[in-house]
DNA sequence: GTGACTGCAAACGCTTTGCAATTGA
DNA sequence: TCAATTGCAAAGCGTTTGCAGTCAC
């Protein structure tokens, strides 16, 4: 079922605006910010506004059309929920972010919940250190 | 050596903010946000500033004083470095936090480093999911 | 005495909100 | 038609900053 179907199936509209911000995640392989989102959404279309974007994303995010990301720091990131999940390994030395396939941490995951009966949600985890080449 | 020691040994000045600001992270267990702090300093000492609290905080964080905590949201949380690294598992329902020693990430933090040459740096991890209360 | 430190007020960056105007179904 | 959606401007929040004055050493 594409995006439009869900948007559509759930008594959304399918308005401008939205379907400019599902295009751009849908062609993004990698993640942004929301108002790196605003400014290159409104490069193609000016008059699109910072709150309709938010406010999509929001959306979005509820019917689990794209995946949200703290990668430290006070911005959130977005990006296309199909691309699937992963996790971010942030280098607080160079600022890089490498990407990581969620089941490196299948068996963390596991212990959480043996341990302390914990559901972990690990759609949005990032994880600070040093990369390889930063590494002392 | 105790804090005092840390700082007058490093050229850094004991003044009556800083030790107001000590004396709280040492007799509180629990994780405070800066906010909480400056109000819970303020309730003794009335004219203590915000802005001095965050220096404050700053500059134990850089000293390894305090640990500082991202515990989803936007908010900042502190707790006394003393009492030892841990980590929290965030009940997006409850909002309740568990503390969970950092031994649990051991295995987590040796396969980043085999498989991506990555030091992670888990001093700061908070963990998103359903407590065992709140599963489904 | 002097530079490290503080208080104040204003600004910051990201995000949210209230409300009137607009628009997709 | 009419509720859902938008744009705008303003506010919200936690945090940071510039600067003049103060204080620990």
């Amino acid at each position: 079922m594409s995006c439009f179907e869900v948007l559509k199936e759930k008594g959304y509209r399918l308005t401008p605006q939205r379907l400019m911000v599902l295009e751009l995640l849908h062609e993004t392989n990698s993640h942004m910010s929301a108002l790196e989102i605003v400014s290159r959404v409104q490069a193609r279309y000016p008059c699109v506004n910072k709150s309709t974007v938010y406010r999509t994303l929001d959306l979005l995010k509820e019917l689990d059309l794209v995946t949200e990301t703290e990668l430290g720091g006070d911005t959130l990131f977005y990006h296309h929920a199909e691309k699937g999940h992963h996790h971010h390994l942030i280098c607080t030395v160079c600022g890089g972010a490498i990407e990581v396939e969620e089941d490196v941490f299948a068996e963390l995951e596991a212990s959480l919940r043996d341990r302390f009966g914990f559901s972990a949600d690990l759609k949005h985890l990032a994880i600070q250190g040093r990369c390889a080449n930063c590494r002392v």
